[in-house]
RNA sequence: GGAGGGAUGGCCGAGAGGACGAAGGCGGUUGUCUUGAAAACAACUGUGGCAGUAAUGUCACCGGGGGUUCGAAUCCCUCUCCCUCCGCCA
């Protein structure tokens, strides 16, 4: 959410905004005209409040002194102030209510650095690791990799629950797992975050406090009856894990790292990237959040992509970091890298990890704040997060990259202790 | 799943339609006393909106939302969360 104040004082440069971001729906005219509506009824009601309060007293003080006659008068005339306050308050209740829905649609401001374009196409590869993997065969794609090694069951996982299913198996089961903690290990042994299980199942509002609703609810799933959502990523349960509070002086930055599945319902790709695992409905990734104070935000997202980074240097797995446009930018991002690892199989480079920095704008709808000193006013905090990293798509890039000719798989070195030395899938 | 009981300021805890932004205590800040500290005593001690350069004024806030009333922390409805007992369960 912005800051409906900067709204009011910035109209040009929030015009501005919105065309570089693309987004011809964002209501923030609207809003702009809710709030001064909202104002102008606010002030209205408490003028009325203030006389309502007094004539009240003076209720009260007339029938201490039996002068029960004038009370009742009095009472007559308050029953009317009464009665214009109530059709202020609905009015009142409409305008917030519709201010609320706007300023939730209306998407954060792009940094400065994010290059101007209307969509992806204008996204920017600013660094690129490692070389491609060179084979004397063709390389297989990992759906096929899996099948033959039986460590992806395609089939039973359709059978059991429905398209874009699938079983690890296995070393494949094995692998998933194993990557997963030396990825966590990494960060909290090497990166300073603290691990943590968050809930997979959230209110609402959590949702809300980082953006997936209202406008994405399609992509998630729900409980039928209940209020409960399935998280699409950890992002969701972490940044909630300091809603409405105050950190206090000190406690800046906090690191937190979780892997959790993560549900999508991949609606508006349906009917696309269907085989593999590459898109699926439910994965298991490692998701960094931090918070930390406004002056630091971007050298901390600086950190944080290279947290994630480190990962796929010492798997040996080329990767390259885009700067995503204005136009193809989440709603809820200020500035984004994606990595994206090369998947020698497909012939295609994966997205693997997301890291962005928000501002303050998942705080403003969490209420995340934090105290700068002792005793000062509080502000919002500024929220990151990045993946660190997807696990199935490392999991093709490690299958596709190092398979052998006789259709084995050798994994690399680094994961020979985790693996109890057992480096090969075969 | 069944039956009850709760939610009040940083914390504990009173308050049961009017003088309540809310007793009392703890904690905190400042002052007096003291070489210093402790103790004692005194004063102050919540958040946010709006208007204003400001001093300030005003409104709102007793878990959230609605209602009754001239007036609600207090009465009614509803939601959320917590606790106790029973049942079930990894």
């Amino acid at each position: 959410m912005l800051d409906i104040r900067w709204m009011r004082e910035n109209q040009p440069a929030l015009a501005e905004a919105m065309v570089k971001l693309n987004d011809v729906d964002a209501p923030w005219q609207l809003a702009l005209q809710l709030d001064g509506e909202r104002r102008n009824l606010l002030q209205q009601g408490e003028k009325l409040r203030e006389e309502r309060n007094a004539g009240s007293k003076q209720i009260g003080a007339l029938f201490r002194e039996k002068k029960a006659a004038e009370a009742n008068a009095l009472k007559q005339r308050m029953s009317q102030i009464g009665d214009e306050i109530s059709q202020i308050d609905e009015e009142l209740r409409r305008v917030d209510g519709a201010l609320h829905d706007a300023m939730m649609r209306i998407p954060n401001l792009p940094d400065p650095d994010v290059p101007v374009a209307p969509d992806e196409e204008g996204n920017v590869v600013l660094t690129q690791w490692g070389d491609m993997p060179k084979f004397d065969f063709t390389p297989l794609p990992h759906w096929d990799l899996g099948t033959q090694l039986d460590i992806i069951d395609f089939e039973r996982g359709v059978a059991a629950a429905g398209s874009r299913a699938y079983f690890l198996k296995g070393a494949g089961a094995r692998l998933q797992r194993v990557l997963s903690n030396w990825f966590l290990d990494i960060h909290i042994n090497e990166h300073g975050f603290t691990e943590v299980y968050p809930p997979m199942m959230v209110r609402g509002h959590a949702m809300e406090g980082t953006g997936n609703l209202p406008k994405f609810g399609d992509n998630l799933y729900r409980d039928a009856e209940e209020d409960y959502w399935f998280i699409p990523t950890a992002e969701v349960s972490v940044t909630n894990l300091h809603r409405d509070e105050i950190l206090e002086p000190g406690t800046l930055p906090l690191n937190y790292v979780a892997s959790t599945p993560c549900f999508r319902r991949e609606k508006m790709s349906a009917g696309k990237d269907v085989r593999g695992i590459k898109r699926v409905h439910q994965f298991q990734k490692v998701e960094m959040v931090k918070f930390v104070e406004p002056a630091a935000g971007r050298d901390e997202l600086e950190k944080l992509t290279r947290a994630a980074e480190v990962l796929l240097e010492r798997l040996d797995l080329p990767y390259r970091r885009v700067a995503i446009a204005t136009g193809d930018l989440s709603f809820v991002a200020s500035i984004k890298y994606d990595l994206e690892v090369w998947a020698a199989g497909c012939q295609e480079w994966l997205e693997v990890s997301s890291c962005s920095l928000f501002r303050d704008f998942q705080a403003r709808r969490a209420n995340i704040r934090y105290r700068p000193r002792e005793g000062a006013r509080p502000e919002f905090v500024y929220t990151l997060n990045g993946s660190g990293l997807a696990l199935p798509r490392v999991i093709i890039a490690l299958m596709e990259n190092y398979q052998q000719a006789d259709g084995s798989i050798k994994l690399p070195e680094v994961l020979d202790s985790y693996l109890g030395g057992e480096l090969e899938i075969r």
